[in-house]
Parts: C-alpha cells; sequence; structure tokens
DNA sequence: TTGCTCCTCACGTCACGTGAGGTGGC
DNA sequence: TTGCTCCTCACGTCACGTGAGGTGGC
C-alpha cells in the first residue's frame, strides 16, 4: 500500500550497495516487498528500511548473515536481544585480544635490535 | 644444513596448520627450505620458524597475505616497521568504530519500546 | 537516439578448509 | 598388515564484487 521504491533507490536510503541487495535477496536475508514477474524489478517498501539498518549495523559488526536471519527470525525481543548481546560479548572479547597482540607488536617495533633481528643471523 | 622439519613438524611447532602451510608454500608467502622432487615432500628448517610466527601474528591482524609479503620483502626495518605501523593504525581505527557501533546497538537495546518496536507497527 | 536503471548468468576474490584417492616409511 | 603422515587435485565456503550482454522507460 506504500509506494514501492527500486533497487537503487532502497540502496540509496540504506547505504546497502544494489550488488548486496540482491544477494540478500537470493540468500533470502531481505526479500523485497514486490517482484515483477514479467521483468524481474525488484520492488521495496519504505517500511523495510528500518529492517535493513538493522540488518546493515549487525554485518557492520561482522555477524554472519545466518546469524543476523537467526535475530530478525527471533520470535520475541528478549531472545533477539540475547543473541545480539551474545555476539556483542565475542566480538568485545575478540577486540580485546587483538588490543593486546598491537600492543605486543608495538614493544616489538619499539625494541630496534631484539627479535626482529634475529633474521639476520645468518648473514 | 640444519635439521630439516616436516609439515607435521614444522605445523606443531608454528600453530599454523597443515594446509595453511601448503597454501602459503603455493602463494609463495612462506616456502619450504627444500622440497623433494620425487615424493613433493616439504621440508622446513628450524630457522624459519620465527618468520612463520612473524606471518602468524600479522594474520591475527588480519593483515591481507599480500602485505604480510611485502612486510618481509621490505629491504629495510624502518620501512618494514613503517608498513606495520600504518596497519596497526588501520586497525586501531577500526576497533574505535566497532566499539563505537557496538556501544550503539547496546544503548538500543537497553531501550525497551523504541527504535526495536518499529517493525511492529504494520500490525 | 541517448542515458540511466534494471536484469541474469557466470566467474572472480580472499584465505583457507574439506574430502577423495593414493603413496611411503616405520 | 596396520597406522600415521604426506601428497595432489578439485570443489566448497563466506559475502559479496566484477563484468558481459541485454532490456525497459523517460
Amino acid at each position: 500500500v506504500a509506494a514501492e521504491l527500486t533497487v537503487g533507490e532502497f540502496s540509496r536510503m540504506t547505504h546497502l550497495s544494489v550488488k548486496t541487495l540482491r544477494h540478500y535477496h537470493q540468500v533470502g536475508l531481505l526479500e523485497p516487498a514486490q517482484v515483477n514477474p514479467e521483468t524481474g524489478y525488484r520492488y521495496y517498501s519504505p517500511n523495510q528500511i528500518p529492517q535493513a539498518q538493522v540488518i546493515r549495523r549487525l554485518r557492520d559488526l561482522e555477524m554472519p548473515v545466518a546469524e543476523v536471519r537467526a535475530v530478525l527470525a527471533a520470535p520475541d525481543v528478549s531472545i533477539r536481544n540475547a543473541v545480539i548481546s551474545a555476539h556483542l560479548d565475542r566480538l568485545e572479547t575478540e577486540l580485546g585480544k587483538i588490543h593486546t597482540a598491537v600492543d605486543s607488536l608495538r614493544s616489538i617495533l619499539d625494541t630496534p635490535e631484539s627479535a626482529v633481528a634475529i633474521e639476520h643471523r645468518t648473514t
């Protein structure tokens, strides 16, 4: 009943590339509200925008597509939030590890004559 | 001149999977010290271990293989360090963004009746 | 007619992992 | 003989991107 948007329009409004939108259609993550059976043209509804933004946020946080799908299919807001929260926890643990690794590498780089020089011993 | 190690042994010492070692051989990132031309068996030298560990560290920090190769081929320690440092900077910027996104998502989740409810308006 | 948008294959990319089928040495 | 390790294809995975070749509406 709402005005339909073409992929291009929907792409601009959601900042998801057209290729990505087609991909999401194909894997059933985000289906267009309508598809013209003759031309194959995809049409999205404006009220699909919030959902597309949720998808984009979760994908930006590297949540796998399958998990994003699970989040959207969650029967209950509290379940949904629990799944997201679990992912955020994993992510933060990851960030911590990477941060530690970065620091450790930096300290190696800041120590000119140490482990870095090992490779020159053969000379 | 040093005792040679098989892939399996080298894998255990570097914590790189055998498949990964074969892959690194194929793409020329880490070549075995010797390859038996009859059997195709790969043999690594113990003094390749430090290099393998550098590779592992950089890959753990999601540095693309091509860039790792560039780091190893750097003619000069200062150039090498500059490349690594540039990557670390990019990484930290990334981490910051992700952290912001996580916080913002968390605050949305902590606010029960807001944007999350938009999807139910059609009902 | 020209442009722009849209479409469908099919293949590419990145960094491996999986699995089949087979060999060699203790 | 049994096990374990090693090998080479070839294809799979994940999430798209690229590019060819073609269509439809203003």
